[in-house]
RNA sequence: GCGCUUGUAGCUCAGUGGAUAGAGCGUUUGGUUGCGGUCCAAAAGGUCGCAGGUCCGAUUCCUGCCAAGCGCACCA
């Protein structure tokens, strides 16, 4: 509809410019955007404002040209408003179409096919499997779980994927501590656990071959017991892949494949025995070492391996969401993608530290200490739906302080239960709905003049180009912000607008069907939000 | 020293090259013989970190500075 107004509106400024009422120029881009205030009607455009310049007319009097020249039709009405919008008031016939879209097509209202034929590999998480998983995990796992989701929603093939660092020194660190040798790093309840799992004592003579063994172990379990347990319980994420590094990776001979890549390219050298890829051919700030002087991988090779793993699985596009202690390897990792050959779209997203607060104090933690606040504890303390509807509702630019004392207030406080009371009541309404035997079918749509009906459609007219926008920019916060803003219209609707009135049957049923509308679309979002959406509270 | 991110209401955070910068919590004041008040309505509360620059117009873009977080391995 946006782009119906921006063609007419660039065709009228062409016509101007044949008939010589304005002088030539560059055709800018002409926007159409929803209006920030509703009072301005749908949609607006700057275009008079931005164009007075090249066309050496003021801004009111070109906005009236512009407008003269468009004429009135069925289309809409428009107003021109200081200092040169043009304002584009939808006809009533526009904004109640929406409601037969949604009706008809369920959960699949704002489904695209932008995404169609493209594979994304979503990579997120790849928590190391050396404890438990903390709150930063929560963040980005939470986020890429519902990237996934709206990217599928839009079209994509998303395969989620968890990268498993199970291949290096973090596994040697992690036998070390379970063996509580000197060169032990982990501590804390977890690790008297999996020894306890394991039947393993200590061994403060354990040669290097029994560490790797245990770490090993260690690893395993604690992937397969702490980590897929807590995805799966706690979070509610289901991985389409988990990516060992050890036996998918380095088994399969992938980085020394990425590594022979790079050589055939001519990207890598040898400098004082070890071996570098020439990374700021891509931009890196310095070249990145693929073999140590000893000769042995470093990690950066396996990332490599994984990289050339996803390609050759057929990603066309990625996506990787790093926690911001590791921002120092976004240049290398797409680095690693170029020279590889991957020309599709690499994005990477940092999500900001989670910082613990409680009574105004910052909360060090410490994987070493063993103080880390975990997932598991959150979710328990406040619930799933809180814990996961609290993370998605913040950017991830966002460094956020996460006050403990006030967790428990703070599920009380939280946005979703308002969200969740609104599709509640919508639910309540048809039960009622159903006792006075009334439905939405067949009714009259032109009766929904009430302001706050208007507001209604306007968000669900929003919802198509929503998803869109998240599964282009990643913005997924916006997803919880539209939930709060359909659920305050929708409570605002209902505190002014009666539904079942017995007195008057034909607006009872042209509500039911827009408030059927609403609960659909509200529905959706909280499915692809990843939170419940309850019938009852 | 260099790099990334951030600095918006008392607090937690949205937002934007333009029309009166928003929400929740907190504070104050109203509203219900109700389709569930887990709600609605209203008030108070802001030099959008500071200083320059670009622009018809900057809180938004650019530069510098200040402050905070995180990085800067042949560790993973």
């Amino acid at each position: 509809m946006k782009t119906h107004w921006e063609d007419r509106i660039r065709n009228v400024i062409i016509e101007l410019q044949k008939e010589g009422t304005l002088p030539s120029f560059d055709m800018p881009e002409i926007r159409v955007e929803w209006t920030r205030d509703e009072r301005n009607g749908e949609f607006a455009t700057n275009v008079a404002l931005a164009l007075s310049k090249s066309a050496k007319i003021p801004p009111m009097e070109l906005a009236k040209l512009i407008v003269a020249k468009l004429g009135t039709d069925s289309d809409g009405t428009i107003e021109i408003a200081m200092p040169g919008y043009i304002n584009i008031t939808l006809p009533q016939t526009a904004l109640t179409s929406v409601i037969s879209e949604i009706v008809g097509s369920g959960g699949h209202y704002g489904d695209s096919l932008i995404g169609e034929g493209t594979n994304v590999n979503n990579e997120f998480i790849s928590a190391n499997p050396t404890g438990p998983m903390h709150l930063g995990n929560g963040r980005g796992g939470f986020f890429g779980d519902t990237l996934s989701s709206v990217l599928r929603k839009v079209g994509y093939s998303v395969t989620s994927e968890y990268y498993v660092n199970d291949g290096g020194g973090q596994v040697l660190k992690l036998g070390h501590s379970v063996l509580r040798d000197a060169e032990a790093v982990y501590g804390g309840e977890y690790i008297d656990e999996v020894r306890k799992a394991l039947s393993i004592g200590d061994e403060p003579n354990a040669d290097d071959t029994r560490v790797r063994k245990v770490g090993e172990v260690a690893a395993s379990f604690v992937l397969e017991t702490y980590i897929k347990k807590t995805l799966d319980e706690k979070m509610r994420i289901a991985f389409d892949s988990f990516v060992s590094e050890r036996t998918d990776i380095i088994e399969k001979g992938l980085p020394e494949r990425a590594i022979a890549i790079f050589g055939d390219k001519g990207l890598t050298y040898e400098q004082d025995e070890a071996f570098f890829l020439r990374t700021t051919d891509f931009g890196d700030d310095k070249d990145r070492a693929l073999l140590k002087a000893d000769g042995e991988r470093t990690y950066f090779a396996s990332d490599c391996g994984n990289m050339l793993s996803k390609i050759e699985r057929g990603a066309d596009r990625l996506i990787l969401t790093l926690g911001a202690d590791h921002h120092g390897y976004v240049s290398r990792i797409i680095a690693a993608a170029r020279a590889l050959g991957f020309s599709g779209r690499f994005d990477i997203f940092i999500l900001q530290m989670v910082r613990l607060v409680k009574d105004g104090e910052e909360i060090r933690m410490s994987k070493r200490a063993g103080n880390v606040v975990t997932i598991d504890e959150l979710v328990d303390l406040v619930g799933h739906d809180v814990a996961r509807f609290f993370f998605l509702m913040l950017s991830l630019d966002t460094h956020m302080n996460f006050d403990l004392g006030l967790a428990e207030e703070r599920s009380e406080k939280n946005p979703v239960y308002y969200v969740q009371y609104a599709h509640a009541r919508l639910s309540s309404i048809f039960r009622k709905a159903e006792e006075a035997d009334l439905s939405g079918d067949d009714a009259d749509l032109s009766l929904l003049i009430h302001p706050k009906e208007r507001g209604l459609f306007r968000e669900l007219l929003m919802f198509p180009e929503l998803c869109v926008d998240i599964a282009e920019s990643g913005a997924v916060h916006k997803l919880p912000q539209y939930a709060i803003r359909l659920a305050d219209r929708l409570h605002s609707f209902y505190a002014d607008c009666r539904v079942i009135d017995e007195g008057d049957p034909d607006l009872s049923k042209a509500r039911l069907a827009l408030v059927s509308a609403v609960r659909i679309v509200l529905a959706e979002t909280l499915r692809l939000i990843g939170v419940s959406a309850p019938e009852k509270m």
